[in-house]
DNA sequence: CCGTATCCTCGAAGATACTG
DNA sequence: CAGTATCTTCGAGGATACGG
């Protein structure tokens, strides 16, 4: 799932960059965030997220479940009715973590234009300057 | 810079997700968010950040620099003396997204050993399973 | 219903060499 | 000092098919 499970040398900036890093990688897989807020706000069945989540593939849903049960994110409950349901839900853990999160997607919402007009005035201005 | 350029589809969960994938997408590279704590603590210059940030190739310091300036979140200022100086700063979009970095982090640093304990149960449980 | 297994694509990130 | 230009590697994520 992390493109940086190598350990990282010790470092002025890369030691305190460490937990950092352990957070940035387990909210930087491109479907942990939207799975940890479906989780979060009620516990969801995997079909459920299946249908929600927009464009995801079973193997993705499944390796990211997975991970995030692994780093005790989310709890696993099989109930062994016929068919077979299982749930998903947010530990106290993660609901913090969603806590933090909704700061950045706040931060997201407020800055969302400017950060698209900035892109726009910056690609214009090195069109230009590629041109000249 | 990003998995995910591709504009998704709104939905249920995506809609709402869109915001939130901006903002993973822009912290989740691998070097941005050291490069926007230097950056934010006090200007930096391109040498300092390559010595400070252990593991950077240069190809990839000038690509999230490039990235963060277009975005909004770095201001580049060329000082036109000889040797060349240019300084990276936190812009006030930039400081704002770091307090909430800091709260991840904060998080990141309350769970980390919860974090390892519960990998490393999980790993050994699954490592029976396999076995039976 | 809830997955696993396999193959493949594609782009992020590394290595290396050169420049105003 | 502060970059750019190529070439390459490597693994996250997609597509598809099968299974308890």
């Amino acid at each position: 799932m992390s493109r940086r499970e190598q350990v990282l040398p010790d470092s002025p900036l890369q030691a305190e960059a460490c937990p950092i890093v352990q957070v940035i990688d387990r909210v930087a897989g491109k479907w942990s965030v939207s799975i940890l807020i479906a989780a979060t706000k009620a516990p969801v069945r995997y079909t459920e997220l299946e249908r929600n989540i927009t464009g995801i593939s079973r193997r993705m849903l499944t390796l990211t479940l997975r991970n995030l049960e692994r780093d005790g994110l989310l709890t696993r409950t099989v109930y062994p009715t016929v068919p077979p349901k299982v749930e998903y839900s947010a530990t106290d853990s993660a609901r913090e973590l969603y806590d933090h999160l909704v700061g950045l997607v706040e931060w997201a919402e407020r800055h969302q234009t400017d950060i698209i007009q900035c892109r726009n005035e910056y690609d214009r201005e090195h069109q230009a300057a590629a041109a000249a």
